[in-house]
Formats: structure tokens, C-alpha cells, sequence
DNA sequence: AGGTTGACGGTTG
DNA sequence: GCAACCGCCAACC
């Protein structure tokens, strides 16, 4: 689709994660053609909180989940995300584990080739 | 028209 | 692991 905004990009990529997997705002920002601009991604999912988007699929590079520890909607997602079968500890996920496109996350050292 | 904020991420110490 | 910066830039003051 030619005349795409940014914002219909991220959300068309955030639909394409599979249930039982997470991916990074990083990650969907690279996958929507947008390199570097993660934040959009997080500014995207918040205009679209009500659209029903697989929105607790995404979280930190780190695995972290992006609301503070304890927060209604960190509560919300991590009881989404273990009804995936996606384990939780803490406050993050196990990212290299549970990772949608191994082949692009760009966590620290990764997995040297 | 400027300043600040933020569901981020990488680098550096 | 943590914290301070910095780059990013749409959305809001």
C-alpha cells in the first residue's frame, strides 16, 4: 500500500505478532519502516488503546514491561501475556525466549554469529 | 511559535 | 544492575 501513514504501519505490524510471542517497539518500528523511532510506536499503541490491537505483545527490548511495576494496565498485560503461555518474572518477560523475530531483536551481545 | 512529555532504545560510566 | 545522557518526534500544553 503506497500512501501509508507511519501510524497505519505500526498498527498493521502490531496485528501480525502471534499469540504466545512478544515483540520490542524497537522491533515494530523496524518492521513498519521506521528505524529508530520506537517512541512512535508507544505514542501509536496509546492513540489505539481501544482498538482492540494485541497490545500486550509488545514490550522493552529489555522484556520489561513499559508500565510501572504494580500499575493497573502492567497488571492487565502480564496476566494477558501468561494466558499465552508467555512466563512472567517480575516485571519482564523473558525476551530472547518468547522473541517473535529472533532475527532482528537488537538486545546487548544477542547471540554473536 | 516554543517548551515539555513520553507504552523507547542505545551508549557510557 | 543502575543512572545519567542523548537521539527521536508526535502530541500536548
Amino acid at each position: 500500500m503506497p500512501n501509508t501513514t507511519p501510524a497505519q504501519q505500526i498498527v498493521a505490524t502490531i496485528k501480525l505478532i502471534p499469540s504466545g510471542y512478544v515483540a520490542s517497539y524497537g522491533q515494530i518500528a523496524d518492521l513498519a519502516g521506521l528505524p529508530g523511532r520506537a517512541r512512535l510506536v508507544g505514542s501509536v499503541l496509546k492513540a489505539n488503546s481501544q482498538a482492540g490491537l494485541p497490545w500486550h505483545r509488545v514490550v522493552r527490548a529489555s522484556g520489561s514491561i513499559a508500565f510501572a511495576p504494580g500499575s493497573e494496565q502492567a497488571i492487565e498485560q502480564r496476566q494477558r501475556l501468561q494466558a499465552e503461555g508467555v512466563e512472567i518474572k517480575g516485571h519482564k518477560v523473558q525476551f530472547t525466549q518468547y522473541v517473535w523475530r529472533p532475527d532482528l531483536y537488537t538486545l546487548l551481545h544477542k547471540l554473536q554469529a
